[in-house]
This record gives C-alpha cells, structure tokens and sequence, in this order.
DNA sequence: CTGTTAGCGCGTTCAA
DNA sequence: TTGAACGCGCTAACAG
C-alpha cells in the first residue's frame, strides 16, 4: 500500500496525503481526518527505504558482532545489543546487525555499513588503544559512539566503566586484607581497558609499598579458557598468590574451576575477584566478588548518545565514566 | 559518491555505468575497465537504500530480540544471532534486529519491520504453540522460517531439535539406570517445545510401564530461578524424586544449585539433566549431563533457508528436525 | 488550503 | 555498444 493509492482512493494529490499525515500546518481538519481514516483502513505504512532516500539518511544505526571461532560468545554483548535495541526502537531507529569473524573483516563490515549508506552512525565496543575502527571513521567523519575509550588525536564519544579506579579499589581492600602477593590476570593488551585494569592494580600497590611483581602478571583472552591456562601457570610457581585479580568474570570463573581442581580452598587459601558481574558471578560456588558494571543500562546510554550525535551534539558532552563497584561475595576473604 | 558523479568524470552517462559495475554482457571490455578503477579510485559503493528502492526489496531480514524485565537474557539468543548473522553477511544481507520488551509489542515489532518494507524476511524464535507471529505472517504472506515449531494449517519452514526423541532417549537412559522416581521439571505450556519435552519423557515412561505422576511434573520459566523454584518444591515432597529432567540447562543449573543448599548430593543421591549444553554446563560442578543442541549452527542454517526461501524455494523442502544427542557428565549416574 | 513539479540514487526499459 | 527517459515511494519547494 503507497502513498499514491490512497490517494486515489481519495481523489486527493499524494501530497496532501503526505501533508495530512505528516502533521502538517497547512491542511484542513476535516481533510486531515478523512486521510486519517482512510490510510488506517488501507493499513498503509510509510515506506522507510523511500523514506530514508529521500531524507538522505539511513534512520538506522549499526554495530558489528565480532564472533570468536570455536568459542561460545561473551554473554556481555547480549545484554548490550538489548540495551541498545530497545531504546533505539522506541527512538524510531533502526538497528543493523553485522556478526563477522574477529579480525580484519571486521573493519570492512563498518566501511559496507556506513559507506552503503546503510546506517547513520555506529556503536563500537570493546575498543583497542589503537584502534583501527575508530582510526576509520574519525577520517571519514561518520557519527560513532564507543563502548569504552582509546587513545585518539581527537576526543571521541563514549561511555566506559572506570576500570583503573575499580581496579585499584578490589586491590587495596585485598592489600587491607592481608593479602601482599597479589596477582593480576589481565586482558591482552592491545585492549584500552587492559591498560586501565593494571594501572589500577599498580597503583594500588604502589600505595602499599609492594613492588610490582612480573611473575604475579599474566595475560590472556577474556573467556574462560584464558582464566584457566593463565591460572594454572600462576598457581603453580614456586610461591603462589594468594589473591587472583581477574580482568573479567569469564577469566575468574576459569581460575576458580582451577583452583578447585588443584585442591586449593576458596576464599580459605586464595581470594579471587573478577569484573562485570555476569549473572553466573552469583551463582557461582562459591558466589565470585566481582566490580558491577550495568552493561543494559550502558547499551541504552550508549543508544541515546548515538540520538544526540546524530542530532548535533557537541562531544565533549557525550563522554561518561561510570564506577564500578566492588560486590564482595563469597570467593574473598583474608589472607591465609 | 554517487553513480551520477562516477559517470560525469568519465564523461559516460549513468546507464553505462551501472551496466559496467554489474557485469552487464552489452559494455565493452575496455570501458568496463575503466569504470571499474574509475569507481574504485574515488570509492565508489551503491547506495543500498536506493538499490533497495528500485528492486523492490529491502535485501535485509529481520529478527526480534525478546527482551525480558529484570533477566539476564538466554546465551541462546546470542548464539543464534552470531549464526544467522554471519551467514547472512555473506549472502549480502543485512540483519536488522528489534529489541523489544516480551509480550504483545513483539507483534508490532514484526508488523513495523515488514510493513515499512524493512525486511523481506523475518526469523522467529522460541516459537510457541498457537504462535499469532506465525498467523501474522502467513496471513500478509511474508516469507519466513523458525527456530522451532508450530500447530499451524499450513506448513511452515522451520530447523527445530528434535526434543521428543532426545527427551524419550534420556529417561529411558535414567530407567535404565535404576531410576523410577523421575521428575520433569518442563517450558511453560504454550510453547510448542514444552508439549515435546514432555511427550518424549511420557514416551518412555509408558514403555517401561511407569505411570505419569502428576506431582513429578512442574512447570517453569526458562531460567535459573524457575529451576530453583521448581526444584525446591519438588525435591521437598514427601516421597522426592531420584533424577530430575529439566527443559534447558538454566532450569538445570538452578536445580543444581538448591541440590547443594539442600545437602542432596549429585548424582550420589540425585540424578540432574539439562538441554542445549550451554558453555556452562561443561563447568558446572559436578558437569551437568544434558542434550546437544548446535544453536550457532543452527543460525547458519536458518540464514540459509531464509536465502532459499526468497529465492521461491518450496516450504516442504525447508524442514529440518536435528539430532539432540544425550551428553553424559557427572550430574547423572546410577539411582540411590 | 491544495496541486504541480522536482529530485533523492539507482536499475531498466526503449531508441539510437 | 551507448544514452535518454522513466519510475521505485517519498518529501519539499513553489505556485495557485
């Protein structure tokens, strides 16, 4: 059903009909109604293809999916694209999904996105310091939004956990604890935010008086299977930790399957702390201390600023920092 | 960059050059070449909504995120959408995707996609008995498949696991372990898997002259907290079963986890089956026994059968029911 | 208040 | 082998 056939239904131009539902001014009461009616009846719906080619914009925005071969998928992106999906669904905006092997292809998916005129603006997460993503579409000035930061010429928009002031909160409470060899499980490092967790860590220490240590510090992909090599490795040195910091909770619930395996008692003989509060952290055995991120909350954030970017809002009003606070459960405890 | 620019430099009109770009036989080879590093040169790449436009076709399909209130959402979902996604990025399809609360906004969400000429196709998932997305979308003749089936008068296109079969097999794997005490712990009714589930387990039952107890059946969310509710209720009875089948993993994991708190241990006195074999289900302790399901495999093919299903490929040729095959862990072993 | 005209970027007739 | 002209469905400038 188009425009022009319920025009002539009505013997009207279609660009009364138009007019009419578009809410213009300039139109007649009783006109309007009667498009009204009729257009109900019909069930007419606006084409939005012809709508957008016509504004010249794509009224959708896109996010790329970057899927792990052999691996299940970080639960943390599900709850984000929900976030997203629903507050960009109401702003009448549509959400473009591209799911494409990590790596290069990834940074072609954006170009086909954007360069198709396919989406308006884009949502990037899990940034990198150097980021090629953003590298892109600074160059290109296409509207983007970030879930989490980089090291850019140029300031960028984005919203990001402070992980270096959460970080360094986890490691002072294990320090008050009574725990001094205390290890961190960090992301690989091309990450920002990897960064970020082991300045909180070293900042905590450095506090305290301990040296940083590079035999307590290890690196490793954010799944579990990480948690658990980089686990195993630490655990087993000639003087172990007794407190595990983990940069997510995938890796923190692999160190503590590790730990359980090896024998070692949690939080009796070794205290581990992850980071994101995934729902698994609570019902983990024993229940993980982890610092709480609202990933939902942050994936409608994230889609509101995307709405003010498009919209013409300045940057440097679109960058937030939220805390992550420390949930201390069951698997942290004093040092033996 | 437009066509009409591309054209102007070359001093070609825009017939030849659209012709050139898509592999017209009526172009000569040299100009066809020159178009070609010509549009490569400035980066030429079609406007997507306007190649949209013409063809009549939106060349996207579209799928719905049902989120819920409060939940952390089904790892399901995610997988799935990695499988659909990537497939359909290949076949040059966009994946628009609609995040939209559980309930009757999810039909106003299919109706937005398809009646804006959004998407040519649309994906369902978790689909239920009476399914009014399925009466909508036969009933505008919308091209469609499901994950999951129907009661439908006419057939659809669907890729489902076949529950029954995977259900009857494992309590007949528990009878066969001394097992006669068999709880199930199902869906919520009005999906069409829940009736499936349930008939496999009534399946063997009967063959090994077992009658249906009614207070061994319980019904739940698909969740971790159903499990809890619906475990604790029936682990509390006064003759307690000695195995409890769940309908997913979630439900079984909850069930788990009130086994512990209750003092029961697993499988010394207590028998626990889950389905989909989420990535947790290997890590729970002890690792829980449940049925295979390849979700991300599965996406892939739906991707595919949405393909074929444009293409005018016939709806009984778009039919597949998939092993779930029984994986045996240490949440199940011989009855007490 | 309403209709005519033009054009968004592209593919596809029909002529030349 | 190439180009001019038309239309996909819609909105917007300009007349009347």
């Amino acid at each position: 059903m188009t425009l022009k056939r319920v025009a002539e239904d009505l013997n009207l131009s279609i660009t009364t009909v138009s007019r009419a539902l578009n809410g213009y001014p300039d139109v007649s009461e009783s006109t309007r109604e009667k498009v009204r009616e009729a257009a109900q009846r019909v069930g007419y719906v606006p084409n939005r293809l012809a709508q957008a080619l016509q504004r010249g914009t794509a009224e959708a925005v896109g996010i790329i999916l970057p899927s792990q071969f052999g691996h299940f998928e970080d639960p943390f992106f599900l709850e984000l694209l929900v976030g997203v999906g629903e507050r960009l669904h109401n702003a009448n905006l549509d959400l473009v999904v591209c799911a494409v092997p990590e790596g290069p292809a990834e940074l072609d998916a954006y170009k086909r996105l954007v360069e198709g005129r396919r989406a308006d603006a884009v949502i990037i997460a899990r940034t990198r310091r150097h980021d090629e993503r953003i590298d892109y579409l600074i160059g290109r000035g296409i509207p983007f939004v970030a879930h989490g930061r980089a090291e850019t010429a140029t300031p960028i928009a984005f919203i990001d956990a402070d992980a270096r002031t959460a970080f360094r909160r986890s490691t002072r409470r294990l320090i008050e604890l009574g725990h001094r060899h205390i290890a961190l499980i960090g992301a690989p490092e091309e990450l920002f935010t990897a960064g970020e967790r082991r300045a909180g860590y070293e900042d905590a220490l450095q506090e305290a008086g301990i040296a940083f240590d590079p035999d307590l510090y290890a690196v490793t992909k954010l799944n579990e299977r990480g948690g658990t090599t980089a686990a195993e490795r630490l655990l087993g040195a000639a003087r172990p930790p007794t407190a595990l910091l983990c940069a997510n909770d995938s890796i923190a619930l692999g160190a503590l399957r590790i730990a359980r395996r090896l024998g070692i008692a949690v939080p009796e003989e070794l205290s581990i702390v992850g980071f994101d509060d995934l729902p698994m952290a609570a019902q983990a055995e024993p229940a993980l201390t982890t610092m709480r991120q609202d990933i939902r909350g942050a994936g409608a954030r994230l889609a509101d600023m995307v709405c003010a970017r498009l919209g013409g809002a300045a940057i440097a009003d679109l960058q937030e920092l939220l805390e992550a606070p420390l949930i201390e459960r069951e698997s942290s405890g004093p040092a033996p």
